[in-house]
DNA sequence: GCACGGTGTGAACACTTGTTCACTCATCTG
DNA sequence: CAGATGAGTGAACAAGTGTTCACACCGTGC
């Protein structure tokens, strides 16, 4: 049990269908189903194994929702710090992210699908876990965010109000890029662009903004809430 | 059948367990559970109802959920009606919207809390109706941002890009608000602040945004995709 | 090489599920 | 008032559910 270099034929297999039954899980919801919604007895069946097994790897279904979430995120976050590492400022670097980033997606649609998904429709502690990530990425960006000169100044509760505002409306695109058949290189262009483009608009907004900014009186406003 | 003053006992008995069928659903969602796990025995249960009866109203799950964004989103389209003849530009009447808007939140928690899970965790055709609903906002708002002097010289193209983000920003700071206990006025009065904060990016962002607008080479730029 | 430990098995359990049916009885129609 | 209508009932059904158990098997550690 102690053993360094034991327990390697035995672990790897238990991996193997530890993986299967997580891959069974988010090729459902990636399907089309909510997480909460799968059977036990159905993930084991699409997996290949008996309902059994199951407890040899997950307490129960809450806790392979909360496994999913950490994986899904693991991949992400690797991305992410993979990015930060190369920032330099400027349009082209804004729209090659964005580039970068819906590519990503679409080699990890299922992963993405089952976030988007369980982000605001799963249970308590899987809800809660991914928006802990989900702060956790702003955080990083606003701390990014600072080392610019405009924004060097701002406070960082500023800062963390405008990084919020771009990770929303990255997961916002996300969203409704996810929705699109997988095949319209099309539309998806289009969406990137949409996307690219409202980034522009906050950051434009960002460089105009000063603490306690309130808008111009007669200028251009907003209608309705 | 035909008759008009006719069938009133009749049918707003009808109607009466129709609502209670609705809202046993509604308030299992809005107490956590994702309404695709509700099953069709527990929705008669809470109603006081035997589960053969759900028949007589709902030909399936699926139609009571679609039958919850009709009516969720026809309450909300009413408040949208109402901010909307009242609209006058400048940063009180921003902040004003903010406010009301998040009351009006507050007292139709169960409905948002419905929408909220269900718009990205739902079945493909209730997702497909609240993404109508959505779109529908995102359509209004750009027609009224056209009314305003700078917004008005831009394509439609760019003012739907625009609303769309607004609109996404507000709905991320509703699920946002959402997450948290009912009873914190003092942290909900600070994600209030914030989203009004952003909602001032987005509009100074506007303000600075020309047709096909590039962000300036060195000034400030966005780090992480 | 042998006994231990742990993964996967198949059967069994008590339960809940969606759906159907004949039925009652209050309400509407003529 | 008498008959039709249809919302709500309670029982029944097959099918699927989570969980437990003794057991077979094979990689591991002595």
């Amino acid at each position: 049990m102690v053993a360094f270099a034991g327990m390697a034929i035995r672990d790897a297999k238990k991996q193997q269908t530890r993986q299967a039954l997580m891959e069974a899980a988010i090729d459902q919801v990636a399907g089309g189903r909510s997480f909460a919604s799968l059977s036990l007895r159905e993930v084991t069946r699409d997996a290949g194994v008996v309902p059994a097994s199951f407890y040899r790897h997950f307490r129960d279904m809450d806790a392979l929702g909360l496994a999913l979430v950490d994986e899904t995120c693991q991949q992400l976050r690797r991305l992410i710090r993979a990015a930060r590492s190369t920032s330099v400022p400027g349009d082209t670097m804004l729209a090659a992210s964005v580039g970068t980033f819906l590519l990503f997606v679409q080699t990890h649609r299922a992963a993405f699908q089952f976030l988007t998904r369980e982000r605001h429709g799963g249970s308590r502690p899987v809800r809660e876990a991914i928006a802990r990530e989900v702060r956790g990425f702003v955080v990083d960006l606003a701390v990014d965010f600072a080392r610019y000169p405009h924004f060097g100044k701002l406070p960082r509760e500023d800062l963390e109000m405008m990084a919020s505002l771009l990770v929303n409306t990255v997961v916002s695109a996300l969203g409704e890029l996810l929705e699109l058949a997988a095949d319209h290189p099309d539309v998806q262009g289009a969406q990137a662009r949409k996307l690219t483009d409202q980034l522009r608009v906050i950051v434009l907004g960002g460089l105009a903004w000063r603490p306690g900014t309130r808008l111009p009186a007669g200028a251009g406003a907003m209608p309705a809430g």
